[in-house]
DNA sequence: TCTAACTTTTGACAAAAGTCAAAAAATCAT
DNA sequence: ATGATTTTTTGACTTTTGTCAAAAGTTAGA
Protein backbone atom coordinates (compact mmCIF):
# COMPACT_ATOMS: atom_id res chain seq x y z
CA UNK A 1 0.00 0.00 0.00
CA UNK A 2 1.70 3.06 -1.53
CA UNK A 3 0.77 7.02 -0.69
CA UNK A 4 0.80 8.41 -3.91
CA UNK A 5 2.33 11.70 -4.75
CA UNK A 6 0.23 14.49 -4.27
CA UNK A 7 -2.82 15.94 -6.85
CA UNK A 8 -5.50 17.30 -6.70
CA UNK A 9 -7.40 15.62 -9.24
CA UNK A 10 -7.55 12.81 -7.10
CA UNK A 11 -10.03 15.22 -5.23
CA UNK A 12 -12.25 16.08 -7.88
CA UNK A 13 -14.55 13.60 -7.57
CA UNK A 14 -14.81 13.09 -3.84
CA UNK A 15 -15.37 17.12 -3.61
CA UNK A 16 -18.00 16.69 -6.53
CA UNK A 17 -19.88 14.52 -4.22
CA UNK A 18 -20.23 16.58 -1.36
CA UNK A 19 -21.19 19.60 -3.25
CA UNK A 20 -23.84 17.65 -4.51
CA UNK A 21 -25.16 17.96 -1.46
CA UNK A 22 -24.66 20.91 0.32
CA UNK A 23 -21.81 23.60 -0.74
CA UNK A 24 -18.27 22.98 0.45
CA UNK A 25 -16.15 25.86 1.31
CA UNK A 26 -12.73 26.38 0.29
CA UNK A 27 -11.57 26.01 3.86
CA UNK A 28 -13.28 22.84 3.86
CA UNK A 29 -11.67 21.05 1.33
CA UNK A 30 -8.12 22.90 2.39
CA UNK A 31 -9.17 20.76 5.54
CA UNK A 32 -10.24 17.70 3.41
CA UNK A 33 -7.02 17.43 1.63
CA UNK A 34 -4.77 18.33 4.75
CA UNK A 35 -6.53 15.54 6.91
CA UNK A 36 -6.80 13.12 4.14
CA UNK A 37 -4.10 10.95 2.33
CA UNK A 38 -3.96 9.51 -1.02
CA UNK A 39 -3.43 5.86 -1.11
CA UNK A 40 -2.89 3.05 -3.70
CA UNK A 41 -3.80 -0.50 -3.18
CA UNK A 42 -3.35 -3.46 -5.31
CA UNK A 43 -5.64 -5.83 -5.85
CA UNK A 44 -6.30 -8.64 -2.75
CA UNK A 45 -4.91 -6.11 -0.25
CA UNK A 46 -6.53 -6.53 3.28
CA UNK A 47 -7.86 -2.83 4.28
CA UNK A 48 -9.26 -4.00 7.44
CA UNK A 49 -8.77 -7.50 9.24
CA UNK A 50 -10.67 -9.76 11.88
CA UNK A 51 -9.72 -8.41 15.63
CA UNK A 52 -8.46 -5.16 14.21
CA UNK A 53 -10.20 -1.83 15.54
CA UNK A 54 -11.06 0.13 12.00
CA UNK A 55 -10.22 3.93 12.27
CA UNK A 56 -10.19 4.79 8.16
CA UNK A 57 -12.95 5.88 6.00
CA UNK A 58 -11.99 5.66 2.32
CA UNK A 59 -13.32 6.95 -0.66
CA UNK A 60 -12.99 5.05 -3.64
CA UNK A 61 -11.29 6.96 -6.47
CA UNK A 62 -10.41 4.25 -8.86
CA UNK A 63 -10.93 0.20 -8.24
CA UNK A 64 -13.11 -2.02 -6.13
CA UNK A 65 -13.20 -3.56 -2.56
CA UNK A 66 -15.58 -6.34 -1.15
CA UNK A 67 -16.38 -6.28 3.10
CA UNK A 68 -16.70 -9.93 4.19
CA UNK A 69 -16.65 -12.19 6.95
CA UNK A 70 -15.21 -15.70 7.47
CA UNK A 71 -18.65 -18.19 8.69
CA UNK A 72 -18.27 -21.04 11.01
CA UNK A 73 -16.54 -23.46 8.65
CA UNK A 74 -14.28 -20.65 7.83
CA UNK A 75 -15.82 -20.06 4.36
CA UNK A 76 -15.91 -16.42 3.16
CA UNK A 77 -19.16 -14.49 2.88
CA UNK A 78 -19.07 -11.51 1.29
CA UNK A 79 -21.27 -8.58 2.57
CA UNK A 80 -20.80 -5.34 0.03
CA UNK A 81 -18.94 -4.49 -2.73
CA UNK A 82 -17.43 -1.46 -3.57
CA UNK A 83 -16.57 0.78 -6.72
CA UNK A 84 -16.12 4.17 -7.64
CA UNK A 85 -17.52 7.29 -6.04
CA UNK A 86 -18.48 5.01 -2.89
CA UNK A 87 -17.55 5.32 0.76
CA UNK A 88 -15.89 1.94 2.13
CA UNK A 89 -15.89 1.38 5.88
CA UNK A 90 -16.59 -1.52 8.28
CA UNK A 91 -19.56 -0.05 9.50
CA UNK A 92 -19.64 -1.33 12.74
CA UNK A 93 -16.18 -1.53 13.82
CA UNK A 94 -15.91 1.96 12.31
CA UNK A 95 -18.88 3.19 14.41
CA UNK A 96 -17.96 1.91 17.59
CA UNK A 97 -14.48 1.49 17.98
CA UNK A 98 -15.06 -2.15 18.71
CA UNK A 99 -12.63 -4.67 16.63
CA UNK A 100 -14.10 -5.79 13.48
CA UNK A 101 -15.74 -9.47 12.70
CA UNK A 102 -14.99 -8.60 8.99
CA UNK A 103 -12.34 -8.19 6.27
CA UNK A 104 -12.01 -4.89 3.92
CA UNK A 105 -10.07 -6.30 0.98
CA UNK A 106 -9.70 -4.53 -2.78
CA UNK A 107 -10.79 -6.73 -5.71
CA UNK A 108 -8.95 -4.83 -7.96
CA UNK A 109 -5.84 -2.50 -8.17
CA UNK A 110 -7.14 0.58 -6.34
CA UNK A 111 -7.12 4.58 -5.56
CA UNK A 112 -8.40 5.39 -2.28
CA UNK A 113 -8.71 8.91 -0.10
CA UNK A 114 -8.44 7.53 3.51
CA UNK A 115 -9.37 9.65 6.08
CA UNK A 116 -8.94 9.11 10.18
CA UNK A 117 -11.60 8.76 12.38
CA UNK A 118 -9.94 11.31 14.53
CA UNK A 119 -9.51 13.61 11.67
CA UNK A 120 -12.87 13.48 10.33
CA UNK A 121 -14.21 13.51 13.66
CA UNK A 122 -12.51 16.88 14.27
CA UNK A 123 -13.64 18.09 11.11
CA UNK A 124 -17.19 17.42 12.33
CA UNK A 125 -16.90 19.56 15.18
CA UNK A 126 -15.03 22.13 13.19
CA UNK A 127 -17.58 22.51 10.56
CA UNK A 128 -20.28 22.08 11.76
CA UNK A 129 -22.14 22.17 7.72
CA UNK A 130 -19.74 19.17 7.16
CA UNK A 131 -22.32 16.83 9.47
CA UNK A 132 -25.47 18.17 7.06
CA UNK A 133 -23.87 16.15 4.44
CA UNK A 134 -22.08 13.47 6.54
CA UNK A 135 -25.75 13.23 7.41
CA UNK A 136 -27.16 12.80 4.26
CA UNK A 137 -24.32 10.22 2.78
CA UNK A 138 -25.35 8.18 6.37
CA UNK A 139 -28.78 8.37 5.42
CA UNK A 140 -28.01 7.07 1.79
CA UNK A 141 -26.04 4.51 3.03
CA UNK A 142 -28.29 3.48 5.38
CA UNK A 143 -31.35 3.33 3.06
CA UNK A 144 -28.84 0.90 0.69
CA UNK A 145 -28.49 -1.83 4.04
CA UNK A 146 -32.15 -1.55 4.63
CA UNK A 147 -32.81 -2.36 0.82
CA UNK A 148 -30.31 -5.29 1.08
CA UNK A 149 -31.89 -6.87 4.36
CA UNK A 150 -35.34 -6.58 2.93
CA UNK A 151 -33.84 -8.85 -0.47
CA UNK A 152 -32.28 -11.24 1.92
CA UNK A 153 -36.18 -11.58 3.66
CA UNK A 154 -38.23 -11.25 0.82
CA UNK A 155 -37.06 -13.24 -1.89
CA UNK A 156 -35.46 -16.65 -2.71
CA UNK A 157 -32.63 -17.33 -3.98
CA UNK A 158 -33.55 -17.06 -7.95
CA UNK A 159 -35.40 -14.11 -7.31
CA UNK A 160 -32.35 -12.46 -5.37
CA UNK A 161 -30.08 -13.54 -8.26
CA UNK A 162 -32.63 -11.94 -10.76
CA UNK A 163 -33.07 -8.71 -9.05
CA UNK A 164 -28.98 -8.72 -9.01
CA UNK A 165 -28.22 -9.18 -12.73
CA UNK A 166 -31.12 -6.58 -13.66
CA UNK A 167 -30.50 -3.84 -11.93
CA UNK A 168 -26.95 -4.35 -11.42
CA UNK A 169 -25.21 -5.92 -14.39
CA UNK A 170 -22.10 -4.48 -14.32
CA UNK A 171 -21.34 -6.54 -10.99
CA UNK A 172 -21.23 -9.67 -13.18
CA UNK A 173 -18.21 -8.24 -15.23
CA UNK A 174 -16.00 -7.36 -12.63
CA UNK A 175 -17.06 -9.58 -9.64
CA UNK A 176 -16.58 -13.55 -9.97
CA UNK A 177 -20.09 -15.47 -9.55
CA UNK A 178 -18.63 -17.18 -6.05
CA UNK A 179 -18.37 -13.94 -5.07
CA UNK A 180 -21.31 -13.16 -5.95
CA UNK A 181 -23.03 -16.45 -4.70
CA UNK A 182 -21.96 -15.88 -1.14
CA UNK A 183 -23.23 -12.09 -1.43
CA UNK A 184 -26.72 -13.40 -2.22
CA UNK A 185 -26.45 -15.88 0.32
CA UNK A 186 -26.68 -19.24 -1.83
CA UNK A 187 -23.49 -21.94 -2.32
CA UNK A 188 -21.60 -21.43 -5.83
CA UNK A 189 -23.49 -24.46 -6.60
CA UNK A 190 -26.63 -23.19 -6.21
CA UNK A 191 -26.21 -20.01 -8.14
CA UNK A 192 -24.68 -22.12 -10.94
CA UNK A 193 -28.12 -24.28 -11.07
CA UNK A 194 -29.89 -21.23 -11.25
CA UNK A 195 -28.04 -19.41 -13.65
CA UNK A 196 -28.47 -22.70 -15.98
CA UNK A 197 -32.27 -23.16 -15.53
CA UNK A 198 -32.25 -20.01 -18.21
CA UNK B 1 -54.67 9.07 16.36
CA UNK B 2 -55.56 11.81 19.14
CA UNK B 3 -53.15 15.14 19.48
CA UNK B 4 -51.97 14.96 23.27
CA UNK B 5 -52.61 18.04 25.06
CA UNK B 6 -49.51 19.88 25.64
CA UNK B 7 -46.78 19.11 28.06
CA UNK B 8 -42.60 19.73 28.21
CA UNK B 9 -42.50 16.62 30.11
CA UNK B 10 -43.17 14.31 26.77
CA UNK B 11 -40.62 15.94 25.61
CA UNK B 12 -37.54 15.02 28.43
CA UNK B 13 -36.90 12.10 27.31
CA UNK B 14 -35.99 12.87 23.43
CA UNK B 15 -34.16 15.74 25.01
CA UNK B 16 -31.99 14.08 26.98
CA UNK B 17 -31.33 11.35 24.39
CA UNK B 18 -29.82 14.52 21.90
CA UNK B 19 -28.30 16.30 24.69
CA UNK B 20 -26.47 12.99 25.30
CA UNK B 21 -24.94 13.54 21.35
CA UNK B 22 -24.48 17.59 21.52
CA UNK B 23 -25.06 19.67 23.60
CA UNK B 24 -29.01 21.08 22.69
CA UNK B 25 -29.02 24.63 22.71
CA UNK B 26 -32.88 26.32 24.41
CA UNK B 27 -33.51 27.32 20.88
CA UNK B 28 -33.15 24.48 19.02
CA UNK B 29 -35.18 22.92 21.96
CA UNK B 30 -38.41 25.62 21.34
CA UNK B 31 -37.99 24.76 17.60
CA UNK B 32 -37.94 21.03 18.44
CA UNK B 33 -41.35 21.94 20.36
CA UNK B 34 -42.85 24.15 17.91
CA UNK B 35 -42.04 21.85 15.04
CA UNK B 36 -43.29 18.43 16.02
CA UNK B 37 -46.60 17.02 18.11
CA UNK B 38 -47.33 14.44 20.51
CA UNK B 39 -49.28 11.79 19.37
CA UNK B 40 -51.26 8.94 21.00
CA UNK B 41 -52.34 6.21 19.17
CA UNK B 42 -54.07 2.73 20.22
CA UNK B 43 -52.56 -0.23 19.80
CA UNK B 44 -52.87 -1.98 15.88
CA UNK B 45 -53.05 1.71 14.49
CA UNK B 46 -51.16 2.13 11.11
CA UNK B 47 -48.92 5.15 11.28
CA UNK B 48 -47.88 4.60 7.24
CA UNK B 49 -49.12 2.04 4.84
CA UNK B 50 -47.40 0.69 1.96
CA UNK B 51 -48.12 2.87 -1.20
CA UNK B 52 -48.26 6.20 0.90
CA UNK B 53 -45.21 8.26 1.22
CA UNK B 54 -43.89 8.50 4.48
CA UNK B 55 -43.49 12.28 5.38
CA UNK B 56 -43.12 11.44 9.38
CA UNK B 57 -40.15 10.57 11.83
CA UNK B 58 -41.88 9.12 15.64
CA UNK B 59 -39.87 9.12 18.82
CA UNK B 60 -41.26 6.69 20.81
CA UNK B 61 -42.25 8.10 24.26
CA UNK B 62 -44.39 5.40 25.31
CA UNK B 63 -45.15 2.02 23.38
CA UNK B 64 -44.26 -0.43 21.06
CA UNK B 65 -44.75 -0.41 17.25
CA UNK B 66 -43.54 -2.92 14.36
CA UNK B 67 -42.24 -2.49 10.92
CA UNK B 68 -43.57 -5.16 8.35
CA UNK B 69 -44.21 -5.79 4.35
CA UNK B 70 -46.83 -8.32 2.88
CA UNK B 71 -44.79 -11.43 0.88
CA UNK B 72 -45.85 -12.63 -1.78
CA UNK B 73 -48.42 -14.66 -0.20
CA UNK B 74 -49.73 -11.92 1.45
CA UNK B 75 -48.31 -13.12 4.67
CA UNK B 76 -46.94 -10.50 6.93
CA UNK B 77 -43.47 -10.06 7.54
CA UNK B 78 -41.45 -7.91 10.35
CA UNK B 79 -38.40 -6.57 9.54
CA UNK B 80 -38.07 -4.44 12.82
CA UNK B 81 -39.68 -3.92 16.68
CA UNK B 82 -39.34 -0.52 18.31
CA UNK B 83 -39.88 0.76 21.76
CA UNK B 84 -39.52 3.51 24.12
CA UNK B 85 -36.91 6.29 23.50
CA UNK B 86 -36.43 4.61 19.58
CA UNK B 87 -37.02 6.37 16.61
CA UNK B 88 -39.56 5.12 14.51
CA UNK B 89 -39.61 5.38 10.12
CA UNK B 90 -39.91 3.65 7.14
CA UNK B 91 -36.18 4.27 6.46
CA UNK B 92 -36.73 3.89 2.39
CA UNK B 93 -39.55 5.73 2.16
CA UNK B 94 -38.95 8.81 4.72
CA UNK B 95 -35.32 9.02 2.90
CA UNK B 96 -35.84 8.51 -0.70
CA UNK B 97 -39.72 10.26 -0.71
CA UNK B 98 -40.99 7.05 -2.89
CA UNK B 99 -44.18 5.39 -2.09
CA UNK B 100 -43.59 2.85 1.03
CA UNK B 101 -43.33 -0.85 0.52
CA UNK B 102 -43.61 -1.30 4.29
CA UNK B 103 -46.10 -0.83 6.95
CA UNK B 104 -45.64 0.65 10.22
CA UNK B 105 -48.19 -0.10 13.00
CA UNK B 106 -48.28 0.23 16.89
CA UNK B 107 -48.16 -3.17 18.92
CA UNK B 108 -49.32 -0.90 21.97
CA UNK B 109 -51.06 2.35 23.16
CA UNK B 110 -48.57 4.43 21.90
CA UNK B 111 -47.02 8.00 22.94
CA UNK B 112 -45.05 9.30 20.31
CA UNK B 113 -43.51 12.72 19.48
CA UNK B 114 -43.84 13.47 15.58
CA UNK B 115 -41.92 15.43 13.07
CA UNK B 116 -42.36 16.51 9.45
CA UNK B 117 -39.74 15.72 6.90
CA UNK B 118 -40.41 19.38 6.04
CA UNK B 119 -39.93 20.55 9.53
CA UNK B 120 -37.41 18.38 10.08
CA UNK B 121 -35.10 19.67 7.05
CA UNK B 122 -35.95 22.86 8.13
CA UNK B 123 -34.29 22.59 11.38
CA UNK B 124 -31.20 20.77 9.69
CA UNK B 125 -30.71 23.74 7.49
CA UNK B 126 -31.30 26.53 10.11
CA UNK B 127 -29.69 24.88 13.33
CA UNK B 128 -26.31 23.26 11.85
CA UNK B 129 -25.00 21.79 15.06
CA UNK B 130 -28.87 19.47 14.98
CA UNK B 131 -27.13 17.63 11.88
CA UNK B 132 -24.06 16.78 14.61
CA UNK B 133 -26.95 14.81 16.61
CA UNK B 134 -29.06 13.46 13.41
CA UNK B 135 -25.23 12.03 11.57
CA UNK B 136 -24.72 10.47 15.04
CA UNK B 137 -28.20 8.49 15.51
CA UNK B 138 -28.29 7.68 11.65
CA UNK B 139 -25.19 6.10 12.16
CA UNK B 140 -26.16 4.30 15.16
CA UNK B 141 -29.26 3.06 13.74
CA UNK B 142 -27.65 2.50 10.31
CA UNK B 143 -24.83 0.31 12.28
CA UNK B 144 -27.78 -1.61 13.62
CA UNK B 145 -29.39 -2.76 10.41
CA UNK B 146 -25.73 -3.73 9.28
CA UNK B 147 -26.08 -6.08 12.60
CA UNK B 148 -29.25 -7.53 11.78
CA UNK B 149 -28.66 -8.26 8.16
CA UNK B 150 -25.18 -9.79 9.47
CA UNK B 151 -27.27 -11.61 11.83
CA UNK B 152 -29.90 -13.44 8.96
CA UNK B 153 -26.65 -14.29 6.48
CA UNK B 154 -24.56 -15.79 9.24
CA UNK B 155 -26.81 -17.88 11.28
CA UNK B 156 -29.42 -20.59 11.34
CA UNK B 157 -32.63 -19.90 12.33
CA UNK B 158 -32.09 -21.84 15.61
CA UNK B 159 -28.69 -19.16 16.50
CA UNK B 160 -30.81 -16.49 15.26
CA UNK B 161 -33.31 -17.27 18.35
CA UNK B 162 -30.58 -18.22 20.59
CA UNK B 163 -29.07 -15.19 19.99
CA UNK B 164 -32.43 -12.84 20.52
CA UNK B 165 -33.11 -14.73 22.91
CA UNK B 166 -29.78 -14.01 24.83
CA UNK B 167 -29.59 -10.42 23.71
CA UNK B 168 -32.96 -9.30 23.86
CA UNK B 169 -35.52 -11.22 26.41
CA UNK B 170 -37.76 -8.91 26.41
CA UNK B 171 -38.88 -9.08 23.38
CA UNK B 172 -40.36 -12.01 23.97
CA UNK B 173 -42.53 -10.27 26.76
CA UNK B 174 -44.21 -7.78 24.61
CA UNK B 175 -44.43 -9.44 21.18
CA UNK B 176 -45.80 -12.31 20.21
CA UNK B 177 -44.35 -15.55 18.91
CA UNK B 178 -45.69 -15.43 15.50
CA UNK B 179 -44.68 -11.86 14.99
CA UNK B 180 -40.71 -12.56 16.37
CA UNK B 181 -40.78 -16.07 13.54
CA UNK B 182 -41.14 -13.89 10.77
CA UNK B 183 -38.49 -11.30 12.52
CA UNK B 184 -36.11 -14.20 12.65
CA UNK B 185 -37.03 -14.70 9.03
CA UNK B 186 -38.71 -18.17 9.55
CA UNK B 187 -42.00 -19.83 9.54
CA UNK B 188 -44.08 -19.98 12.97
CA UNK B 189 -44.14 -23.77 12.74
CA UNK B 190 -40.14 -23.76 12.56
CA UNK B 191 -39.78 -20.88 15.97
CA UNK B 192 -42.12 -23.27 17.38
CA UNK B 193 -40.03 -26.46 17.42
CA UNK B 194 -36.63 -24.72 17.91
CA UNK B 195 -38.29 -23.53 21.33
CA UNK B 196 -39.32 -27.36 21.56
CA UNK B 197 -35.73 -28.61 21.48
CA UNK B 198 -34.57 -26.69 24.86
C1' DT C 1 2.58 -21.58 -24.70
C1' DC C 2 2.08 -24.63 -21.24
C1' DT C 3 1.20 -25.69 -16.71
C1' DA C 4 -0.63 -24.69 -12.26
C1' DA C 5 -4.08 -22.49 -9.86
C1' DC C 6 -8.50 -21.02 -9.60
C1' DT C 7 -13.46 -20.93 -10.95
C1' DT C 8 -17.60 -22.98 -12.55
C1' DT C 9 -20.52 -26.83 -13.49
C1' DT C 10 -22.63 -31.30 -12.70
C1' DG C 11 -24.57 -35.35 -10.20
C1' DA C 12 -26.02 -37.83 -6.13
C1' DC C 13 -27.48 -37.33 -1.77
C1' DA C 14 -28.50 -34.88 2.86
C1' DA C 15 -30.18 -31.34 5.77
C1' DA C 16 -32.92 -27.36 6.90
C1' DA C 17 -36.94 -25.18 6.77
C1' DG C 18 -41.64 -24.61 4.69
C1' DT C 19 -46.55 -26.07 3.96
C1' DC C 20 -50.91 -27.82 5.15
C1' DA C 21 -54.17 -29.39 8.33
C1' DA C 22 -55.75 -30.02 12.70
C1' DA C 23 -55.49 -29.96 17.75
C1' DA C 24 -54.36 -27.61 21.95
C1' DA C 25 -53.63 -23.55 24.57
C1' DA C 26 -54.06 -18.81 25.61
C1' DT C 27 -56.37 -14.39 25.38
C1' DC C 28 -60.16 -11.21 24.77
C1' DA C 29 -64.68 -9.15 24.86
C1' DT C 30 -69.17 -9.21 26.51
C1' DA D 1 -67.15 -16.58 33.58
C1' DT D 2 -67.64 -18.21 28.97
C1' DG D 3 -67.85 -18.50 24.22
C1' DA D 4 -65.18 -16.64 20.36
C1' DT D 5 -61.06 -15.44 18.50
C1' DT D 6 -56.25 -15.66 18.19
C1' DT D 7 -51.91 -17.88 19.00
C1' DT D 8 -49.09 -21.84 19.49
C1' DT D 9 -48.03 -26.62 18.87
C1' DT D 10 -47.81 -31.05 16.50
C1' DG D 11 -47.50 -34.51 12.68
C1' DA D 12 -46.86 -35.87 7.91
C1' DC D 13 -45.00 -34.59 3.89
C1' DT D 14 -42.65 -31.36 0.30
C1' DT D 15 -39.52 -28.03 -1.34
C1' DT D 16 -35.42 -25.52 -1.32
C1' DT D 17 -30.88 -25.20 -0.70
C1' DG D 18 -26.54 -27.19 0.95
C1' DT D 19 -22.67 -30.60 0.83
C1' DC D 20 -19.33 -33.47 -1.14
C1' DA D 21 -16.76 -35.09 -4.89
C1' DA D 22 -15.30 -34.91 -9.35
C1' DA D 23 -15.06 -33.04 -14.02
C1' DA D 24 -14.75 -29.22 -17.12
C1' DG D 25 -13.52 -24.68 -18.16
C1' DT D 26 -10.82 -20.43 -17.57
C1' DT D 27 -6.99 -17.43 -16.31
C1' DA D 28 -2.48 -15.95 -15.26
C1' DG D 29 2.33 -16.63 -14.68
C1' DA D 30 6.93 -18.58 -15.67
Amino acid sequence: MLTSSFSNQDYLSLFSLFNSIYPLSEELKAAIIKNSEVIEAHKKVKLLSVGERSNTIYFIVKGAARIYYLNKEGKETNTWFLFENELLISVYSFYTGNPSFEYIETLEDCKLIAVKRDKLDEMYLKYMEFNFSGRKLTEFYHMRNEMQANDLRMYSAKERYEHLIERNPQLFQRVSLGHIASYLGISRETLSRIRKQK
